[in-house]
RNA sequence: GGAGAGUUGGCUGAGUGGUCGAUAGCGGCGGUCUUGAAAACCGUUGAGGGUCACACCUCCGGGGGUUCGAAUCCCUCACUCUCCGCCA
């Protein structure tokens, strides 16, 4: 959520960088949030007033009984009555506009940084990095969802049984293999400086709130019902809540937190080739890491997370591209946002295996993460967050990649991990 | 699941209807003393709204109520702890 000081303060820059997130009528909402926010204050004010009254005559009452002047105080109580009644008119109107601005607020998605160019979605996004070469493979190549049942190391089928669509079973070296590579993204994560923690993978209404998962993402999460809680779609949203009204100390920036999680999507909606084998799944498992850092630093730490996924791609062998998200593709809490894609190489398709964002005070604003400046003042921290990484796609492209008439090759840096060389 | 007890500022912990936003201790910050440090002493130290700045308003787990007035009384929800039951 935008913070209302800078909203107010610079609304011809909000509402310029809006638009580069094609975000509709923004001169129409902001300048409504001005106007109920000034008469937000002005309520405010006269509700203050009249509360004060209150609080005087409260008093004189008191001491008026003590002094055992009776009628005197009865006469007082009188008078607050007609203020009661004032208040409780001024309070409604006052939480009614509230709620207006609240609402608006939510409604109006994080300024995207400078570098942020106009588009209209994906086909805009601009590639920044290439590494690594794309493997040519024979006529006898797979795609790894005919590799997967070739070696027998993920069942779709059995997953549809036992849930549904979207819940494989891993097998044998699939399943190790999953295990091998979440134990390699959490030790490359503690070399990298990140403390490991094990968050729920259920979370509370006000969670899912603060992280911006709710209202608008509902659809996307599992909810359990009988307890009110949500699935996480995944731990950034049980991790940066750790952080959740709090005032953290700038001597702890950058604070770094990494968690392996499973992580639970509907995803309503997707459909066809999107969705083959590993593609895209109800279920699966990734390693987050979640920064918070001050302003001023929150830009150099966002390429030091950069640098930390760039390495696990290049351990583990596979050509991977880097896109600066356009304005028309990037989150709605998202001040800049990196996908890094991997190749597929018998899909002949880029996948997204990692998105790392800058969302610079918006989650803050809405999470109360706060830290206290130089001038002992409090202010509103940064929050980043990135994967490192999900597994599904990178499995699709290991699969895929490193397919050999012997077998499937598993990469150097994994080796120890798994315990093997090949998957055959 | 049953019975009971709790939830107060960074922490510990007072406060049961009237200057209580809250005693005290610890911690933090600043200072005196010291070659330096510790100890001791002095001062300072919650958050949000509002204001140019003050004033002022709100906040004692969340929500609602009683009252002229509530951290204090009532209702309700959440959470924590203890005992019993069940169980990985």
């Amino acid at each position: 959520m935008l913070q209302l000081n800078i909203i107010r303060d610079n609304k011809e820059f909000v509402i310029e960088r809006l638009k580069i997130k094609n975000f509709k009528n923004a001169e129409q909402t902001i300048e409504e949030i001005i106007t109920l926010d000034n008469q937000r204050r002005e309520m405010q004010k006269q509700s203050d007033e009249c509360k004060q009254k209150q609080n005087i005559l409260a008093k004189q009452i008191g001491s008026l009984f003590k002094e055992g002047k009776r009628e005197e105080a009865e006469q007082k109580k009188q008078e607050t009555a007609t203020l009661k009644a004032q208040e409780k008119e001024l309070g409604e109107k006052l939480s009614e506009v509230d709620n207006n601005i609240k609402t608006l607020l939510l409604s109006v998605p994080n300024l995207p940084h400078q570098s942020v160019k106009p588009g209209k979605g994906e086909e805009d996004n601009e590639v920044v990095e290439m590494h690594g070469e794309i493997p040519q493979l024979t006529d006898k190549a797979l795609p790894h969802w005919d590799l997967c049942s070739k070696y027998d190391i993920i069942d779709f089928n059995l997953g549809n049984k036992i849930t549904g669509a979207g819940f494989p079973v891993y097998k044998g070296k699939g399943a190790k293999l999953q295990r091998a590579l979440i134990n390699f993204f959490l030790s490359e994560a503690d070399k990298s400086g990140y403390l490991e923690v094990q968050p729920p993978l259920m979370v509370n209404e006000q969670s899912a709130l603060a992280t911006g998962q709710l209202p608008d993402k509902e659809a996307q999460m599992y909810v359990v019902t009988l307890d009110n809680f949500y699935m996480i779609p995944t731990a950034e949203v049980p991790v940066t809540n750790i952080f959740r009204d709090c005032i953290v100390d700038k001597k702890d920036f950058p604070i770094k937190r990494c968690a392996y999680s499973q992580c639970f999507r509907r995803e309503a909606g997707s459909y066809g080739k999107d969705v083959r084998g590993l593609n895209r799944l109800h279920q699966f498992d990734k390693v987050e890491i979640v920064c918070i850092d001050s302003p001023e630093h929150s830009y150099e730490q966002l390429q030091s997370m950069m640098n930390h996924v760039a390495g696990l791609l290049e351990k583990l062998e596979l050509p991977y591209r880097v896109l600066r998200l356009c304005g028309g593709d990037i989150s709605f809490t998202s001040a800049l946002t990196f996908d890094f894609e991997v190749y597929s190489a018998a899909q002949q398709r880029w996948l997204e295996v990692s998105s790392v964002s800058n969302f610079e005070t918006y989650q803050a604003n809405r999470l109360k993460v706060r830290y206290k400046d130089d001038n002992n003042k409090t202010q509103l921290c940064h929050t980043l967050n990135g994967s490192a990484l999900a597994l599904p796609r990178i499995v699709a492209a290991l699969l895929e990649n490193h397919q050999t008439e012997e077998g499937i090759r598993i990469p150097k840096a994994l080796q120890q991990f798994t315990g093997f060389d090949i998957i055959n």
